[in-house]
DNA sequence: CCCTGATTCGC
DNA sequence: GCGAATCAGG
């Protein structure tokens, strides 16, 4: 059988997505392989995240000669080379990755609503928009930029986890978020929680 | 080898 | 519509 693609499955990818997880990060937080993410994300229509490849087109679609037009090249005859460096995360997303283990994601680990547990932001300030369970590799390559992030309201409802990942019961909070967050007021609360203050605050 | 995302195509 | 298989780049 299939996935059940329900509302909430896809808000959270959405939202993960957007977040700027791997889609294997986000297949393993939905207990979906990557394959089910990519599918269902190019369904969704959304999709613009810098890809490591461009697929070279096996099958050459009739080029009909008409396109060999190039339009106005008279004034630029080189062209700027923009490259697929579009690298969104970069300016708004986390850019988790690099995970020495996969298996430390066992859903016994820590996918349980700790997800202050890991959150790599100085005391006292800079929230960390994610309930990340583990700690979320980071390569170190991107500097996370938790500023700026203007674009994209939050999802309608809250993200926060119930339970773990991958089992039955699992489920999100639902609730409404707070204005430009991904949490409910009161998840938020333990989303963004100063490290000096998140020892144990996780019901 | 690991990772990444993209596309294809049988279901 | 779904996602494994496959592809392709880093």
């Amino acid at each position: 059988m299939a996935m059940e693609w329900t509302e909430e499955t896809i808000a959270r990818l959405r939202d993960l997505w957007q977040q700027g997880l791997s889609t294997a990060e986000i297949g393993r937080q939905l207990s979906v392989t990557k394959n089910a993410v990519v599918g269902k994300a190019h369904r969704l229509g959304l999709k613009p995240r810098p890809s490591p490849i461009r697929r070279a087109a096996k099958a050459a679609p009739a080029p009909t000669a008409e396109a060999t037009v190039a339009p106005a090249a008279e004034s630029t005859p080189v062209a700027p080379k923009p490259e697929v460096t579009a690298a969104p995360a970069a300016t708004a997303a986390p850019a988790p990755q690099k995970a020495s283990a996969k298996a430390q994601a066992a859903p016994a680990a820590a996918p349980q609503p700790k997800p202050a547990a890991a959150a790599p932001v100085a005391e006292d300030a800079a929230p960390e928009p994610r309930p990340a369970r583990a700690q979320p590799r980071t390569t170190a390559k991107s500097a996370l930029r938790p500023v700026s992030e203007p674009r994209r309201r939050s999802s309608q409802s809250c993200c926060w986890p119930l339970g773990d990942p991958g089992t039955p019961g699992f489920h999100f909070c639902g609730a409404t978020p707070l204005p430009g967050k991904p949490y409910c007021a009161e998840h938020a609360q333990l989303a963004y929680v100063k490290l000096r203050d998140r020892r144990d605050n996780v019901a």
